[in-house]
This record gives structure tokens, sequence and C-alpha cells, in this order.
DNA sequence: GAACGACGCGTTGCATGCAACTAGTTCCTA
DNA sequence: TAGGAACTAGTTGCATGCAACGCGTCGTTC
């Protein structure tokens, strides 16, 4: 087809940065899902978005099938895929779920021991957290985000384990489940400097409890964090007229249980 | 390839029953994998096996990415896939992991409520679980090994929340971390009848604890019974001439020095 | 003798053509 | 008029050819 070549210039450089078509295909897919350019619950055909995108079927199907184990994509079973939907109940459980597994992260980090440096570590990122609390413009929120899931990271780092890692990024890989989902959002509510106060505390006490090997408080500390962001959405969908609301709202599917299909 | 054409009629039946080429690929490099046909961390090329299974490249692709996503295979960075080697830790954390999220199942629907009828029903399956574990022979091993399984899938039901589904079925996609992963290794054992009847405890322990809406217990309970299967693993791996070990032994990374922890 | 460059082989990434299947529609027949 | 059969458009599944890339080897040159 010929209007590949006025993309070609571009894509083929993008192409070597991306690493690959299906990089590429893959970040395009994400990116239109998730600012609900496609209904939840729209079937994906393949021609469409070979034009849409830039990239031949092939590297298209195999975006197609990572985004499925992703969960962002359902598969039917006469082939092909539609835009996965999910209820606040889906949400609002993996979040908690979300909790669980940081929780044991936590936990693991507590039983196994943490040298003094990374909690030297930890306790840094934490006092860039509270110095950014003082602080109300939107950059502060994004450099907030930034060392939210900085904080985050390098609590499942201290885990020492790469199965709870793998099993954590399963959950988080859904927009609406990792730790800053809801930050920027949040940042529109009037209480938000005591919900971001609270995470902060939160923080300190995991830290504390790992470095004393507590490791039943860090659990539950760690499980009761995640719960601010179980609070987050329930407030957000009270409010659906919020402008950007979270990424991945649009997925959301109406509460309405007769909306429900028979199959 | 010419080869196809004796191919074609045998696989072109199987095609049909199979759904299609990647669901045969799927299942035969499984199973080449688990039966120790691949070394870890051999790299497997694609042309090889396309000779091997009998389908062309396109489906393989798509059953390797799978079981990249399954964590059976991992990608190289240039492209290509070597088998996954495991160590034990990895297999003790992913055992844990699935206690964690069966005892998340379990609080779940302890919390949420179960009806009496399905309170009965686990109690019913758990009562063939009993009278199983008086028979000693083989067949009765695989019986109790369906039964065991159809527990756990009841009460990952019971929970009522397909997240929880999700990230359980990423843990027990490996081999090793499933329910009854270890049952019959475990038959080969002088205490086995001993073990077993423990595990008949448990499961009517987290009944009881469900049916009483004690989340709290419900969780630990079906924590510690995972660990059974963590115990198998370390007297397992203790015996490793044991002949036919486990499903994925072959996938285990023999320990470094180093990595022998003071315990 | 050592280092560097060129070539060849094996490999994966990608595009595309063809076949099979599905669903919707229209027309024919009872 | 109602039911069924055939046709058509649109879709995914699959196979294969081609190109690019990495890597090892061999030859040449300094």
């Amino acid at each position: 087809m010929l209007s590949t070549d006025t993309l070609s210039a571009g894509s083929n450089v993008a192409n070597r940065a991306n690493r690959s078509q299906i990089t590429r295909a893959l970040l395009r897919l994400r990116e239109l899902i998730l600012t609900g350019e496609f209904e939840a619950g729209e079937r994906l055909s393949e021609l469409p978005l070979v034009e849409r995108i830039g990239v031949s079927r092939t590297p298209l199907r195999l975006a197609l099938a990572a985004l499925e184990h992703e969960g962002l994509l359902r598969g039917l079973p006469g082939g092909g895929y539609v835009v996965r939907e999910f209820t606040q109940a889906d949400m609002s459980d993996a979040i908690e779920l979300r909790g669980v597994l940081e929780g044991t992260a936590a936990r693991f980090a507590a039983e196994r021991g943490v040298s003094a440096r990374e909690i030297r570590s930890m306790r840094a990122i934490n006092g860039r957290i509270e110095r950014l609390l003082t602080r109300t413009d939107y950059e502060s929120f994004v450099l907030y985000m930034n060392a939210n899931d900085e904080f985050h990271a390098k609590l499942l780092q201290l885990a020492r384990s790469p199965m709870l890692e793998r099993a954590l990024e399963g959950i988080t890989s859904l927009p609406f489940a990792g730790p800053s989902a809801f930050v920027l959002t949040e940042a529109l509510l009037p209480e938000s400097r005591t919900i971001l106060m609270l995470g902060h505390s939160h923080h300190a006490a995991l830290i504390e409890a790992i470095e004393r090997r507590q490791g039943a408080r860090a659990e539950s500390v760690a499980r009761e964090h995640a719960r601010i962001a179980v609070r987050n959405l329930e407030v957000v969908t009270r409010h659906r007229e919020l402008p950007a609301a979270f990424p991945g709202a649009s997925l959301i599917a109406l509460p309405t249980p007769a909306e429900r299909e028979p199959a």
C-alpha cells in the first residue's frame, strides 16, 4: 500500500527505537484503548487496525494476543477480539489484590531482612514525597506520582522474589490498578492533601515494620494502604462527570445488572 | 515443504478437534518442555520446531509467545526464546503465592457469604477425598488429584472475583505450583497418608471458617494448606533420585553454593 | 603474527496471498 | 407466507517468501 511510504520514513526510525513493529502496535493499541477511542465491548477487526496503526497483520496479531494476556482484550470463541469491559467490582477487586500482593512483598521483606542501606533508601524516597506534599501545582503531582511509583517498585524489589514480581506485574498492568492510578484524579478533590498525607504515613509505618522485621504488621499496613485507591475509585465513580476521570475509565461497564449478557 | 502432505491428512483432522494449529503447537510444546525434552536454558529455534511439531512458523510463533506469557519460556533481547529455569526459591515462592491468593479467595468467600447449598457441595467433595484416603492404589491417587483440584476450583469460584481468578491462574499455570502438583510424588513417601489426612483436615477447617464467615481464619488456613506443597517440594529436591519427580522437575536450576543460605 | 574486514550461514521479523469459516441476505419452493 | 438453501461480503487462520540482523569464520593486510 502506498500510504506506508509517508509513514515509513518516520516509522523506520521509530522502528529501531521501539525495537519492533510489535512494540509499535502494542503501544499504539494500548493508547487507543485507554483513551477511550473504542467502545467497551467493541470488536477490533484486524484490517481496519492495519490501516490505522500502519503495521501489517502479523505483528498486529501478536500485539493483540499480548493485550489479551494483559487483560485489556478478550478473545472471542470464533476468533477475533473485543475490548474488555470492567465492572466497578472488578476494579476494586484488582486494587485489593494489589494490596494483597504488595502486602506479601512487605512481609517477605520483613521476614527475609533488608540492609540498613536499603531502609535509608526507602526513607529518602518517602522524604521526597513528604516535601512534595506541601506543593499543589500540577507538576508537583506528576513528581509525586513518580516518587510514589518508585517507592512501590522499591518495596517490590526488597521482597527479592521474581515470582512475586511477575504476579504483581500481572495485576498492575491493568490501567486502574497501579499505585498511582488515581493520583491525578485525586488532585481535583478538596480532601486530596489529607489523603496524600495518610498515604505518606502508611509508607512510614511500612518502612518501620520492615526494619523491625514485623512481617504481619508490614503486610496489613500495605493492604490498608491500597484501600486508599479503592476509596478514590468509589469517589470518582460517584462523580462520573469528572473530566479526565482516570486511566481506563472508558472501560467501565454500566453498573445496571440488566445489561449483563445472557451468555 | 513436501512432508506436509503426509501430515496434512492427520493434522487436519486434529486441526478441527484442537480448534487450531496454535493450540496444537501450544499443547505439544508444553508437553515437550515439561517432559524434559529440552535442557533448561536451551534455545528454541523456530525451524527445528516446525519440523518436529508439524505446524508452520506463524502459529508456532504465537504459541511461543503464549508460553512466554505463561512463564515457561523467556524471550531473549535479540529475539528468540529459551526454556526458562527455576530455582528452588522460585518454586517455593510460587507455592507460597498460591497460598496467599487462595487465602484471599477463602477470605472473600467468607466475607461475601456463600449459600448453604455451596457449603454442602464443598463438604461433598471433601467427603469424596476422605473416602479415597483409605485406598493406596495408583488409580485412587489419580482420583484424589481430581477431587483435590475440584475442591480448589470450587473454592476459587466461591470468591466470586474474576480478577482473582485471573491472578491465580497466572500462578497455577506454572507446572509445579498447582494444588495437586506433588500428589503423585508424595504417593511414594512413607508418610504420605499422614500428609494427605492433614490436607483433608485443612479443607474441613476451611469450609467451617467460610460457613461461619471467619475471614481471617479462612485466609490463614488456606495459606498453611499451601505450605504442605512447600514441604513436599523440599522433600523431593532432597531426594533428587526419585524417578518421575514432579511436573517441570527438569526445569529446576542447580543451586549455586552461594545460594545456600543459613536457614 | 596479530588485527581487521568481508563473507556466509542461521536466525528472526515482517508482509502478503490464499483458504476456510461466519453471518447476513436474498431468492426459491412448499 | 414461512422456511430453507445458496450466495456474498467480511473476517480470521495459516503458510511461505523475502529481507534484515547477528555471529562466527576465513582471508587479507599491516
